[in-house]
DNA sequence: GTCACACTTTAACCTAGGTTATGGCGGAAA
DNA sequence: TTTCCGCCATAACCTAGGTTAAAGTGTGAC
């Protein structure tokens, strides 16, 4: 059987039957069993179109959504009008994973690109975690490293200035799509606005803009469209002590079975 | 056989054989098995001195260390001699549980009282996943709300001002408190200084000492010697829409084993 | 082509919070 | 009791980044 093949942004990859368990083969090794496990998960992927809401804050949480293609925003709207974006979410992701734990949906979750994902409910991870130890240490790992991404955002938003919490923005976004696009990439298409890019680095879109202008004047970033490259990763990492946290990844504790 | 009782900043109070089994029990049920479980994790309780690195950032992540009475600030120190904190641990917590995916350790851990704790290593984590696919997916389900809650202090530290994110420290350490010791608190002894309040803010200790003071002012607060009590908890609440994280949980789809 | 609209850039101005510094206070040690 | 030292309070000053607004730019519809 052929994989299907979807199309974001002009970038063209095949998909595995399912696109979780594509990402977490990235990070360990897992039988055939444990990938017929997970592609249970994903049946009926469909597509939406940019600005859908595919989680409402406050909704009841029974669902979880695997984002095969697209970017998805996963934050609040304020009183006043404004929002702010906890997290980004790229193809492999587990949007809404957060919310396993409760009855209501914790962050509004949008669609910042035409996007193709899988709906699932949350009892469905049941079957996984009593099937496969294996899979839940694993899927608990996940959480770690998201739990560690995030955590280097807290901090990097503290002392540091504009520059250094876009340039992490850019570092981590890059991480994130490399993992499940090996092809050597030194940039990528972001579908997001300056506006989200200040929503999700606690900027207003004005200084976002300013501080794209410093990095690319200083030769760091070069933009051509919606296409961002970057042109000194070392430069950018060294300036805020970048750690790719995908590179340093240990998972030779995971039970088998 | 008798439990142990521990003191803490002149409050007693007795612990199970497990501190962790403890605090998953306020979540969910637990069989004795499970306790059981769990309790094998937590051998060789030591008590350390305020001040002692637990865990170092860069050092090999081969253990994890579950808090029995005490608190520990997780972060990072900077190169310009200041630091960051990116949460705070309480009794029940698992110290650096964000390590489990990594080879080294994110975080440096650091004993913000005197406390006590046991050291696991992760491996040992492995048979619990093994045996109970419910304590495996409660392990993940207890990781999602960290992440919610962390995810929380992200967004706050965005638009909102000061008074705000310090408003937001002294509500989520009443929530975290108020789980393990559900005698109705209102406050709690706070062993931290005003500069690590301010290093988990991402304030300066004089802007902290400038908001507390405002707080009180305001008559949202009330200080003595280190106890802080929340004496307007419901203004303090609508003023940043905090919502208690362990108050909304939803975990009826936990396996059974 | 040209119109419209949505996004970006740039500039002028202002305020929250950082910086530095100094004085006060309270607990531990001698 | 006094001394010391770590912590807290308060004030004066300054800059990063927010706000507002107005002028570019690019793209898609007609």
């Amino acid at each position: 059987m052929d994989m299907p093949v979807y199309t974001f942004e002009g970038r063209e990859h095949a998909q595995t039957a399912s696109c979780l368990a594509a990402k977490l083969m990235k990070l360990t090794h897992l039988s055939s069993r444990h990938v017929e496990l997970l592609a249970r998960l994903e049946t009926n992927a469909i597509g939406l179109p940019r600005g859908h809401v595919l989680l409402t804050e406050g909704q009841p949480a029974n669902e979880l959504i695997i984002l095969k293609s697209g970017w998805v925003s996963s934050g609040k709207l304020l009183k006043d009008g404004g929002s702010s974006i906890a997290q980004i979410h790229h193809p492999g992701d587990v949007v809404g994973f957060e919310n396993i734990a409760f009855s209501t949906v914790k962050n509004t979750c949008v669609a910042e690109s035409d996007l193709i994902a899988c709906k699932i409910r949350t009892s469905d991870l049941n079957e996984v975690f009593s099937e496969s130890p294996r899979l839940a240490a694993l899927i608990t790992a996940l959480g770690a490293i998201e739990h560690a991404i995030i955590s280097d955002r807290v901090m990097i938003s503290r002392r540091n200035d504009g520059e250094m919490r876009v340039a992490l923005f850019l570092l981590q976004t890059l991480s994130r799509l490399r993992l499940m696009n090996d092809t050597a990439q030194n940039g990528f298409m972001c579908p997001l606005r300056q506006q989200q890019i200040g929503d999700a680095t606690g900027l207003t879109s004005v200084h976002v803009s300013r501080m794209l202008k410093r990095l690319e004047d200083s030769g760091c970033i070069r933009r051509s469209r919606q296409f961002i490259e970057i042109t000194d990763e070392e430069g950018l990492s060294q300036m805020i002590d970048y750690v790719d946290r995908y590179q340093d990844l240990n998972l030779s504790w995971l039970p088998e079975d």
